[in-house]
DNA sequence: TATTGTTATACTCTATAACTATA
DNA sequence: TATAGTTATAGAGTATAACAATA
């Protein structure tokens, strides 16, 4: 059967095919803010707790070394999207947490964003959609079990 | 809705997400072929069609620009697993084929890829990865209506 | 000794424009 | 003039190793 398999019914490829198409798509979407889909990510997971995040769970998150992490941080502290402050608890730490700028963007990108999607999504069934999602969370966070 | 979606479930970073995680683990898994993610796809749409395929619709399968074809066709052409004739009806066309040679390397390789895939998509249900592929073709060939 | 964040570097991938040959 | 292939180049993304501060 993987000997007649063609390149077009193969699940790799259809997957990172469309992830890239969505990935430009959503770049796109969003250069009026200034974004793009990498520092984007950091911004809504900054949004996520109050207390911030610290830069190793940002990395693992996002499936990126640590090391790419610097220079997102860097570029949405500049734009005061976020604060990166010290963890008082352990000092290694550095907590990275939205300003209210950075929430009122993140809302604006959240928008765009959902509207790049929808020109992908639209007329696929929401219960296609919710065991794709499922599958992909399950695969990229194994350790949640659920 | 949009405002409270956490990033992991959003359905365009998950696809980003899973696609980069699955086409790092098949290059990895093609090392010992000489062959990476991009030149195994051409070599495969090479080996589809005995006549071959041309360059252009290689470059419109994969989603990339028919510049970065050119690079591929060449290794692959060095390495005589492709051949690049031109197509006697229209001189500007020209046509991949795959030899032998190219026809055994995929072979070897398609049983790699699979594997690699085994490890992401064991444990998932048949039904569920059965409509993912065919959605996640529709967005990929919105062409072809089947 | 191990971990967080940082810097630096080299490599791959991506996007674009311009050129040639054929139609 | 339009299309297939090619060349060249700049920018973005990726991977790796080494370092300082802290635990």
């Amino acid at each position: 059967m993987a000997q007649s398999q063609a390149l077009s019914d193969d699940i790799g490829f259809l997957l990172s095919r469309v992830g890239g198409m969505v990935l430009s798509a959503v770049n796109k979407a969003l250069v009026p803010t200034g974004l793009r889909v990498r520092s984007y990510s950091v911004l809504v997971l900054a949004c996520e707790q109050a207390e911030g995040v610290n830069q190793r769970r940002v990395a693992a998150t996002l499936g990126l070394d640590p090391s790419q992490i610097v220079g997102l941080v860097d570029e949405l502290e500049e734009r005061e999207l976020v604060l990166r402050t010290q963890d008082p608890s352990d000092r290694r730490n550095k907590l990275i947490a939205a300003t209210e700028k950075g929430r009122r963007l993140r809302d604006e990108a959240v928008v765009r964003v959902e509207a790049a999607h929808g020109r992908y999504f639209e007329g696929i069934p929401e219960s296609v959609m919710n065991d794709m999602r499922k599958t992909l969370q399950k695969i990229t966070f194994p350790a949640a079990t659920d």
